[in-house]
DNA sequence: ATATAATAGTTCACTTATTAAACTATTCAT
DNA sequence: ATGAATAGTTTAATAAGTGAACTATTATAT
């Protein structure tokens, strides 16, 4: 099998992905909120305390985009931004009641709906594939430092 | 080994695999294009004579959205409009030689730094893991008619 | 001790990508 | 021949991103 092959194989199957879960996130999110918000959102929830900085990182944007993003959050009252009162730079994030309420509900309903996709692999299938794409991953992160 | 547990890194290793390939596009791109754009133009030329609408249902998005898409690279010299003397509300796309010069020499630098990602893995490993790929992109399909 | 660097976050101006609705032009169907 | 359907575009709005300039604060170096 050809490199060239392989490569459009994946392509087409990731894009087929991608555009899939995001469709399918779009309809479980029962908020005024996208699929992007979202995913900050569930990124503060998972990291509290967490910085734009972090975001930034996290997300591999700029310092200004993460800035336009929370505040998004913010007016929705979905997050709260606390001073550092030792290093008054440093602003933390953290997700308020209602935003927690909002991530806790949409991620069972996420979570139901891929436990439905995995259904159709077995136990085995599953761990070599989420392997393969862990290793891929690190594989990928190393390689951008060393360039 | 637990369904959430799973998904959370799920998740991670595609959100950090989609953020490498994103950014290694942006570097391999040497021109004024967008990695959206370049998706669009490649699309194109890997379907000749395709519509708006074709594009539209291949990348999920709206009409509108496609027309703002193909005029920037209609600017740019990337993409000739032909409408069908037949039917005269269809408009066929084709890449110029410039967009296929651009689409060529960038696919190489694309396929040889995959190339160098796919080196850490041994051939049965890559084609399990694109077989399981498009069984969930498969999958995922289908679920979505169902509904 | 103070001037200079660095860091964290924000603002600003601009571009890209998207949606939904309204619109034009054309073809199909009864 | 009229009304419905289709293909594509335009328009107005929003979201998301960049990069540069800015504010405020802290660290460092002579």
């Amino acid at each position: 099998m050809e490199l060239r092959q392989l490569i459009n194989r994946y392509q087409d199957a990731t894009n087929s992905i991608y555009r899939n879960v995001n469709s399918m996130m779009k309809e479980k999110i029962h908020s005024d909120i996208t699929t992007d918000q979202f995913a900050t959102l569930q990124y503060i929830q998972k990291h509290e305390e967490c910085t734009s900085t972090d975001i930034a990182h996290a997300f591999g944007v700029g310092k200004s985009a993460v800035t336009a993003q929370i505040t998004r959050l913010y007016e929705k009252d979905l997050i709260k931004r606390v001073r550092d009162d030792n290093d008054r730079r440093n602003v933390y994030l953290f997700v308020t009641k209602k935003g927690i309420k909002l991530v806790e509900y949409t991620e069972e309903e996420i979570y139901a709906e891929i436990g439905k996709y995995l259904g159709h692999f077995d136990e085995e299938e599953i761990t070599e594939f989420i392997n393969s794409l862990e290793k891929l991953a690190a594989i990928m992160e190393q390689e951008d430092k060393t360039v």
